[in-house]
DNA sequence: CGGCGCACAGTACGGCGTACTGTGCGAGGC
DNA sequence: GCCTCGCACAGTACGCCGTACTGTGCGCCG
């Protein structure tokens, strides 16, 4: 995935299509809007992988090709879709701000709304394919995410950097979440039934006396969790472990 | 990628394969090592696409189908391809308690190798498919990496989040490097002459108005990173952050 | 030395992205 | 009112992918 080289790689073009510059009214109701709302919902019900351009365009009953009219390729709707996507974040700019009081309120809302999206849109994991997407939506998410944190003390480049520790840990283990799904869904073995199947095979290859921290730790965290790994707890584990190391920096920068 | 449904799925095959329960001495010197070092250098040099079972049989002076002899299909060996990796992260069981003092200095240590790792064979963060890979080199990863943080007063589950938080943290980070250089790689273009030609029509399409904390904020950034992002410096930051909120974590467990 | 099993090879199918090449509809000029 | 031209849409084809299924011929054991 993302390897192809794409066929002309256009910056102005891709940002053309984000903005939606020149909306083209066609004759059959084929859009880039339209597009990119069939790709979603292929998306949502069964994937990334799942959204070829023949199976967008049979959703639209139309040829696979007519779809290049439209849009150049698929990366570029990978990132139309990305951006369309961010759209539903916030209500407005100001919503993470105005409904919060406090940085750390604000980063958990940020942090909140974040893993709610890669519940609701797991592919969006898989969509970051190269540089970012500079779309009107992602924009706005900056924004709104930046405001929250802007003010306590922290120099702009200590802004980006925490706002981007938080994303990453939300995005890391949100992905931890939709990986733990999917093998659900696909293998339909549970936990427990992949586990019965492995364990007593693992039991005659592996020397338990070489492990004896892990086999402690691990089977308290999985009998804690009913499972190999519990990735909603390792979210909200991690967030609040990330607001504490914050607040020493925010201390640190304004003694008190 | 990874949507495939497995023609069969046998985690008891797979976790024989991974521990080598059956070693076969094949008449032309194909065997499961050596198909897994051809996909790893491989791998190594294009990444995880670039490797197909055609391509690691070309490699091997071999005919495509001659690998499922040794092999169950793609997935099963980059589940192989993983383990064999994870095998050259530590000289040994002991080696990052042995070679550090303290929880942080642990920690720091088990992050850099991990994020080296990463830097070494980017393909591993595309490779984590599906459930665990129980091979033998994860699991004395898994036992030298908590063997750092025993008996510093966190309890076991503790334990295991506080490591998977960190990393979490180093694959996100990783994972947006590897980005970077593949961008960069694919493009052809350096980040000043792909901005160069985005700018322009940026400026056209974006009200700056509308973001007065990102734009300076980004300003700032990027004129700090001389690019868009810097993930060697948000793997930094990251880790100091969090160990500033693990070492909250363990004050609050010892007072003193 | 005969025979059998298994390592290896080949062909083929249904998928993918997309280059290139038609077609026929809708709108503008007269 | 009609002709014409451009562009939205369609089709075919190529080279990839993973892998199911079907041969072949080598090496080992009796």
């Amino acid at each position: 995935m993302a390897s192809k080289k794409d066929t002309q790689f256009d910056p102005a073009r891709t940002l053309g299509l984000l903005w939606r510059v020149n909306e083209k009214p066609s004759r059959t109701g084929l859009s880039v809007d339209s597009i990119v709302r069939a790709a979603i919902e292929i998306a949502d019900a069964e994937g990334l992988d799942a959204v070829s351009m023949r199976r967008v365009a049979d959703r639209l009953g139309v040829g696979a090709m007519s779809l290049y009219t439209h849009v150049p390729g698929r990366t570029d709707l990978t990132d139309l879709m990305t951006d369309s996507a961010l759209g539903s974040l916030y209500s407005g700019i100001d919503e993470p701000t105005a409904s919060t009081t406090g940085w750390q309120q604000g980063l958990r809302f940020v942090a909140e709304r974040n893993w709610q999206l890669y519940r609701t849109h797991p592919w969006l994991l898989d969509a970051q394919g190269a540089r970012a997407v500079l779309g009107p939506h992602t924009n706005d998410k900056y924004e709104a995410e930046l405001r929250v944190i802007d003010g306590i003390g922290l120099t702009d480049v200590e802004m980006d950097s925490v706002l981007t520790l938080v994303l990453t840990h939300v995005a890391g283990t949100a992905r931890a979440l939709a990986r733990f799904n999917r093998v659900r869904e696909e293998s339909g073995m549970t936990d427990v039934q992949w586990w019965e199947a492995t364990a007593p095979v693992l039991e005659q290859v592996m020397d338990r006396n070489k492990y004896p921290v892990s086999s402690r730790v691990g089977t308290a965290a999985s009998e804690s969790y009913d499972a190999a790994s519990d990735p909603v707890h390792e979210y909200q584990f991690g967030v609040e472990r990330i607001l504490d190391g914050v607040a020493a920096l925010v201390e640190r920068a304004q003694p008190h």
